[in-house]
DNA sequence: ACAAAAGTGTTCTCGATACACCCATGC
DNA sequence: GCATGGGTGTATCGAGAACACTTTTGT
């Protein structure tokens, strides 16, 4: 370590993963171990290596440092300042990812550290360009909730249109009506009715839809 | 070189610059010299240095490999397939850019080789993995004329409606109606007109107009 | 009965589209 | 006078925004 590789820049990929949880956005966060900063909350990642593909790492360090397989993950942009980090030139390629918020438990993999879901609003400092990249990727996942179909893979697989709403309202910051938003996501097309509903115990039971094409984001509209 | 570093991949950054002349989308390429590939052609680009930022890189290697200055250019998107180069693991950072079609007059710079305009039907084959670059690149750009004003960056300082509208067509490859472009562009507010005409020779002199803001690139609409 | 969220239609405004003719200049 | 691109207005359509009340369940 150290002065290896010295006249090229270390190349790394962070991820900016969030949920929608409990009625906030939230961020995960892994301690650094062994290093400088430790002790210190990051955005997961690491370094690329030479066999693997950019988004490969992506879903590997996700994998090892949190556990979390199987995302939607989306190349954000490369931030390469040459100050950014003290110890050293790196080019830290961006990801973006959500997870429906069923999925938020996480399982402390044995090598890991830890790794925490922060609400927007109880967000430690951050190092490095860390902040600049949340922020760029908050603001993407915002835009693309109007033109994409990222919004279902924030959701359970079986969902009511008041969350896919609440979803919505809670990364764009703003109220949306509710019958506007219901018949414009059902223009869409993108989701089906189920014959089931939800009972959430203290109000009347709502319709449970599914999307039609769980596993992709199309780009719409 | 050779061994050097051969623990972390090569990064580079790579430009797709564009411009509308003579009635056609061009990109420029270089012919890449003392290398496996000479004598192909490539996109213009090169390693970062250590203590360079990215996008300071792309303007250095446009410099100096066709003598560009001063042009629109934004980050696209980074590809770093691990089989993309033959002669070992490279992570390129891409760039688009545009530029006005009074400026495609290339200075064939000393240490250069050559840089050459091509239309996109004649376009070669490109090494690595140039054409998917070419091709995102595009796509991007086709997108931003709806909803930005880089369009500004395409034309001259002064320019006609005509010319403007051209740029539209032959990036998106549509017709549009002239009077609906007229309204639409006029109504953004960015762009005012000038007491001059320009006279072609061969039919009505057209009014000028100039941008409001011919430095900068913002988001509209 | 009351609290809490689900569910449901209509009106209005504004931006996008479609469309055809006269004008100024060079040859 | 003819060829070439410049310049102009109106009618229609559709998407988005504003807006309030009834229904179903649990307590």
């Amino acid at each position: 370590m150290g002065s290896e590789s010295a006249n090229r820049p270390l190349v790394a990929v962070v991820i900016a993963i969030f949920a929608v949880h409990e009625r906030a956005l939230r961020l995960l966060l892994v301690r650094r171990m062994r290093e400088q900063h430790h002790q210190r909350w990051v955005l997961p990642g690491g370094r690329v290596r030479l066999e693997e593909n950019l988004e490969d790492c992506a879903r590997r360090e996700l994998a090892e440092q949190a556990g979390i397989c199987g995302v939607y993950l989306e190349q954000l942009y490369t931030f390469g300042r040459v100050s950014a980090d003290p110890r050293g030139r790196v080019v830290n390629v961006a990801y973006y990812a959500v997870m429906p918020p069923d999925r938020v438990v996480l399982r402390h993999s044995a090598d890991a550290g830890e790794a925490e879901w922060f609400g927007f609003d109880a967000l430690p400092i951050l190092e490095f360009d860390h902040q600049e990249i949340v922020t760029a990727a908050r603001r993407r996942l915002a835009a693309k909730l109007d033109y994409s179909t990222v919004a279902f893979q924030l959701v359970p697989e079986m969902f009511t249109l008041g969350e896919l709403q609440e979803v919505y309202e809670i990364i764009q910051g703003a109220g949306l009506d509710k019958r506007n938003f219901r018949r414009r996501v059902l223009a869409l097309g993108a989701i089906e009715e189920t014959c089931e509903k939800r009972n959430d115990g203290r109000s009347r039971p709502a319709r449970l839809y599914r999307a039609r094409q769980p596993g992709s984001v199309a780009i719409v509209r």
